[in-house]
Order: structure tokens, then sequence, then C-alpha cells
DNA sequence: CTAACTATGTGATATTATTCACATCTCAGC
DNA sequence: GCTGAGATGTGAATAATATCACATAGTTAG
């Protein structure tokens, strides 16, 4: 499926653009250009026909995109054409709500862990079934329920020896929410989700124009 | 403040940067050279070296970086040495989890509004002690309340329509959660977090190696 | 005061990513 | 079946970004 070394930022595009499609589709949008769907995920039509040549042809020329197909394709590129679980780490105000929230699971990923220092909440039930662990257990609980990524949302100071646990777990993912840059090796793919970065940026926007 | 044309990718850096360098501050380091500063973000030293660059010059040669007053420098690059009044849309799980969040406090930002649409949740009271407004008043208590930035947690068929009104309100700069692409005029800057996005990212390295 | 050392700041270079522009292919209508 | 309109796929051109490598300047020890 992978050919030559593919940018990054593609993969992130791929990501939007399937976001996209899938919304078409419930508008019943069969086919979609180039053109159209650049629009509405704000980037250039070239950089589409790019993005997805990196991967083959999946478009018919002088038509477009049949939006039900490239939803799939671009699916089995991502490797989204299977279930992946996931662990939660830390179910404070920001875990329980992830959690929770529904979008995990609108995009096929199921919790099948979750995990707390604080032993008062340790056999809890979550909203989803799922009871809490304690965090001493969590290599364990992460082979036996085959976790394949790990969602760090505890402090920040706790940040480093979660990741160092679900690393030695056999993690090879990480959402990270803790505002901390964790080190990890490099079997082991980071991604960070930090929004007061975010708000720097628009802050830094509106200080000094754009 | 701002010379040139300043790469988006710098100012995201600038933030991790301060982030890491506040850590170090915490621990008591003084000095760091642009080396080791790289090393726990990591990035390239060049890279630290010529994002400073662009605004001035704050090292000094032979010693290296001041941790205390580059932290304030960055503040001041970034336009972070003032308040920033956040409005928070949609108090569901996500959005009261964020409103909790102590992370926007820590870095100065302070929400001074509120907004969701069930009529069961208007005039109750935060922890934080913000009482809850209708959507419907938003333009009006965005303005009263001199708000900078506002926040959309609110399901995805909902968000441009709270995008507009943020817009209407003369709100210049959004932090969106929600998972669309919402549109807004060239005067309003959006940041968006999306962190199925980052799952998918997570899935597609885990697949394909990388 | 001088010399040796160290780490910055920056021009030059290399790399990566985006956009353009057009040849190529498909479909629809006659 | 042929023709024209329309949209893809892609090599070439451009733009943006990151890294290298070294001259420069500050610091410390003798």
């Amino acid at each position: 499926m992978k050919f030559a070394k593919i940018p990054m930022a593609t993969i992130v595009r791929l990501s939007i653009y399937m976001r996209t499609l899938q919304e078409l589709l419930e508008e019943d949008i069969e086919v979609i250009s180039s053109e159209r769907l650049a629009k509405q995920c704000g980037v250039n039509p070239a950089q589409i026909r790019k993005d997805l040549a990196y991967f083959g042809e999946f478009g018919v020329r002088g038509v477009g995109y049949r939006v039900n197909d490239l939803v799939n394709q671009i699916k089995d590129i991502l490797g989204l054409n299977r279930p992946w679980n996931l662990a939660m780490v830390g179910l404070g105000n920001l875990g329980s709500a992830l959690i929770r929230h529904g979008n995990f699971i609108k995009h096929g990923y199921v919790f099948t862990a979750a995990f707390d220092a604080d032993p008062q909440k340790i056999g809890k039930r979550l909203p989803n079934g799922l009871v809490i662990n304690h965090v001493s257990e969590l290599e364990e609980v992460v082979r036996e329920r085959e976790v394949h990524v790990g969602i760090i949302a505890t402090p920040a100071n706790d940040a480093q020896s979660v990741a160092n646990q679900l690393v030695l777990a056999g993690i090879n993912g990480i959402l990270n929410f803790a505002p901390v840059q964790i080190q990890v090796p490099d079997c082991c793919h980071v991604e960070n989700v930090d929004f007061t970065i975010k708000l720097d940026s628009i802050a830094y926007h509106l200080s000094f124009g754009s």
C-alpha cells in the first residue's frame, strides 16, 4: 500500500478528506471533483490529487471521485478497515469526558481499558461498561485486552512515567493530552494534543495580524 | 515585534519551547543551550536559533539562553503578556471538562462566558463561578464581557452556525473542537483540535511502519 | 591581557512541500 | 462513432522550510 516516503502532512489531510467525504455521503452526494472537495476542506485541488496519487489512481477523469469508494480507499490507506483498541490513562475531567465522547466510536475506535492512580476510582464502572483499573496493573491489562493505542490524560507530571509503562507493555502508539513533550523509543509513535498551544497561535494572530 | 513573514510552524514551536522552558524554570535551571533545549523539545538546535532569530537576539554567545528571560521574550513575541478572555460554546462532556481544566488558567487564559443551547443548563453555575447563558444571547454577552476567543465544543452539526454567530459578535479567533472544517471570513483565525485525526495518523503509522 | 573554549546568529545549501499547467482520459450528446 | 466539455494524474516550476557550517562574540582561566 505504501510506496514512497509519504509526507506526514499528506496523512493528516487524508483524514480530513475522509471526514468531509463522509459528510457528503450523508447528503447522498455520490461523486465529487477535487475542486469542490478542496474548497470544502480549505486546500488546493492539486494538493488533493497529489496526496491521492501517492497511493494510486482513485478518480475517473472527466468525472471526479466516487465518494463512497474514495472513503473506503482512504480507510485502506490509513489502515482504518480494522478495529483499533484504546486505553485511557487518567480519568480526571478530561479523560472521563473523552471516554464518553462519541467521536471515537463513530470512527471505529474502541476503549478496552481505563486506568487511574486514585484508589477511590478503582473498580468504578464507566458509562460504556468499562471498569477502571489501577495504573499499576497497566502492563498486564494492556496485553490481555490487546490495546493498540494508549491515551494519556494525566497531569503533566505523570505523563512521562505513564508513557514508559505503555512502552513497556508493548504499545507503539500514544495520543498524549498532557502538555509535555514525552520521550519514547523510535518504535513508538506519539501524537500530541495540546490546546493551549493552539490558543497561543490564536493569541499571536490576534496580536499581530497575519 | 514582527518583522518578516513568520512561518506558522515557528509560532507553534515557540509555544513548545516556552512550555519546556517553564518546566526548566521550576527545576531552577537558569541557563540552557539551544542544543539541550532542542533535545528536550525533539527538534534541531539550529531550528531553535533560527526561530528566535526572526524576532531578535535573545541568547548570549558562548553561554546559551537565560531561561527566565527567554520565557518572557517568547511571551512578548506571542502576545501573551496580557489577559485573553475565552467563551466556551457547548457544555456537553467535552466543553464542561475543558472549562474545568486547569491548563487554560495556568497559561493566562480566562473564561468569561459560557453558552449552551439546552434550556435545562441555562442559569446553572459552573465550578469557576460562571453562569451558563443561552446561545441566543451570544452576541450580546460576548461584546459585554470582551471575549477575545471563542471555543466551539458543540456537536459537529452546530459548529458552523456557532462560528457564524461568533464572527457576527466580532470575534477574530476560534478554537474549534468540533470535527468539521468551519468556514469563516479571513479576518477570523481558526485553529482546529481534532483528536480522531491524530488517532488516524497513529493508526497509519502502526499499520505501515514509518 | 591573552588564549582557549563554547555556543550563538546567520548566509549558504539541501530538503521538502505546494502549486501550476497541460497532456490524458472519460463521458454525454448528436 | 465522433466531437467537445470537463476533470484527473503528473512532470516541472515554485515556494517554503529545515539543516549545515562557520564566523563571531562572550566567558573564564592563567
